[in-house]
DNA sequence: AGGACTGCCGAAAAGGTTTTCAGAAACGTA
DNA sequence: TACGTTTCTGAAAACCTTTTCGGCAGTCCT
């Protein structure tokens, strides 16, 4: 007992069983319509009591659909793969297509061995996730089966590429706070080497200069991906501009450190100054202190749009360039109407 | 361009273009003894050529082996099965096996699907990850690979369950703060309805009474695993128990709640209260104020031990019972000697 | 009654690989 | 030269399913 008991069952013993040949026993199966019902019956219920389940490596060996697509990411511990991956599993595993999980742990000998292997296996399409909003290498045009690039587009554009919005995101963030009535905006975000940075500064420079109105702090802080970070750079904004209203963090853990400083200078959030964060990592949002507002990425339905689209490109639709998929904003207690 | 370029170079081609037939090709390529060197050469060079990669569905139809596993996780967004995802795929990596993800989100229905799904597709064994520290149902004994738990140990003790060692974690952290000459300790910590709570307690202790000690505050502050229980708990303990010179903290995230009440109160870390949590969640622990001491549940570790394991029992070495695998200390500076 | 359909079923091929076994070729020995 | 060995190669079966196509009844029409 424990393993290795009802092995191998196959088509032909249920075939057997119903007094069939396998051909009508496969037809039955698969509701073909040249099989009369009565026959069907008896052979769906040959299959049940033996608990049948087709042998999928054989189907997938006439049928030339191995009905998996390989799921290639970069870094599984980094908290932004995991949403995009749960999306993908989610939308194919409503499908009958099961998904082969890959991590290459940013190296690109192990990504080039995993797709060798993900090609052995016959997958008929990929999904390459990212650990970085930024450019990375295609896998290169002339592969058997289509892919799709999630969060990190491919450098090719001829590739389909997946990825947040980061400056709509930026224009969400800084609109949010005008609408709150603040005025005096101040940014500090991560590593200015992040296209992401660049892009969310850009959209909250583009929203401010649209209602007229330039930094609080005069530039944006770069800086590190970081609490630290956002302690230290909010000590020297609080300096240099002290009727600083609203501060707009490029990532929840700058947020949060944002929020310490404040609550240790005993200023109010959100009734003197507004905080809001990017990211929606929920463990640091929703346990700040107050309750963060912060940009979500909706990673998940990325996940589940890559899957979409690649379903769509093994139908024979492929489609190319970069698809930018909006952000959504997630109102906590850190930023209110000023009265 | 795009999809369907060099598809189908299968054996046959290769043989072709080596001038032996499959059967010498397929026994080249394997290193199968009774093929001449020379030949050997010739056939391996046409493979290369022709960038020839197996089949890998029809050899698994043959051999009876597909090369797969099935990694069946209840919560993908929870941050314990990453851990041990990682691990797993990890160790199957290097191996020639490759890995099916299925998340069945808690969902017993869902689960049984994916599983159905995972037999069909021949998996060779599967690696159950739950959710919680706690039991959780088998999936039967009848099934006709072998199966690993993983984390949340199966309620059939027939099965192999890998867990980690909760009691040995709060005997560990105990034992830390009282090297550290720290003699009032109390503990603070999350859902009573936890298994891990429950034995991180009995392991704390165990260790305090094995010193002739008792529990500051004079019992376990059971709660909830949030920063702001953490945040009121250590009110509650201060208020009742002000000489308290160290606290155990069930996880990373009390912690942080306990770190902020402490800082607020301007009671410092570690000189006056030492602070030493669980989980080693590296977002909240590495930049807490100040780096926050942890124990660590060497999930990686554990995932990759049931990879082990279940190629062991793949092979025919079947164990069975629940092993219990080792915790570790990560110390950073929220805990130090006295003095 | 003979022919054309229709409806249902089974034999067989196909998919790509591994493995067994028989046969061919080369060699050594008597 | 005849025979036994050794070394290498290839034909064919096997894995399990799907799909095509031919066959066999039975039915309808003329």
């Amino acid at each position: 007992m424990g393993a290795a008991a009802n092995r191998a069952v196959t088509l032909r013993d249920v075939a057997r069983l119903a007094g069939v040949s396998v051909a009508t026993a496969s037809k039955a199966l698969n509701g073909q319509p040249q099989v009369r019902a009565e026959t069907r019956a008896r052979v769906v219920k040959a299959a049940e009591q033996l608990s049948f389940s087709p042998n999928t490596l054989a189907q997938g060996l006439i049928t030339q659909r191995s009905g998996t697509v390989g799921l290639l990411t970069s870094d599984l511990e980094g908290r932004f793969s995991i949403p995009i991956l749960m999306g993908a599993e989610d939308a194919f595993g409503s499908d009958q297509t099961s998904v082969f999980l890959c991590d290459a742990r940013g190296d690109a000998i192990r990504e080039k061995h995993h797709l060798r292997a993900l090609l052995s296996r016959r997958v008929d399409g990929l999904i390459v996730v990212g650990a970085r909003p930024d450019q990375r290498p295609s896998l290169g045009r002339d592969l058997p089966v289509p892919v799709i690039y999630a969060y990190s587009p491919s450098d090719d554009p001829a590739d389909l590429s997946l990825v947040t919005d980061n400056i709509g995101g930026g224009r969400l963030a800084v609109d949010h706070l005008i609408r709150c009535g603040r005025r005096r905006i101040a940014h500090i975000t991560g590593d200015p080497g992040y296209g992401a940075a660049q892009d969310r500064a850009r959209g909250a420079l583009d929203r401010l200069s649209e209602e007229g109105l330039s930094l609080a702090g005069g530039e944006v802080w770069f800086g590190m991906w970081s609490e630290a970070w956002g302690r230290g750079a909010t000590r020297m904004l609080l300096d240099r501009c002290p009727d600083v209203d609203a501060i707009f963090a490029g990532s929840d853990e700058i947020a949060r450190g944002v929020l310490d400083v404040l609550h240790e200078e005993r200023i109010d959030v959100p009734s003197k100054v507004a905080v809001i964060g990017f990211d929606n990592w929920n463990v640091l949002a929703a346990n700040a202190r107050p309750p963060l507002t912060t940009v979500d990425l909706n990673l998940e339905q990325l996940g589940r749009i890559a899957a979409q689209r690649l379903s769509a490109a093994m139908d024979g639709t492929l489609t190319s360039g970069v698809e930018t998929l909006p952000v959504r904003l997630v109102t906590r207690e850190s930023t209110t109407p000023l009265r």
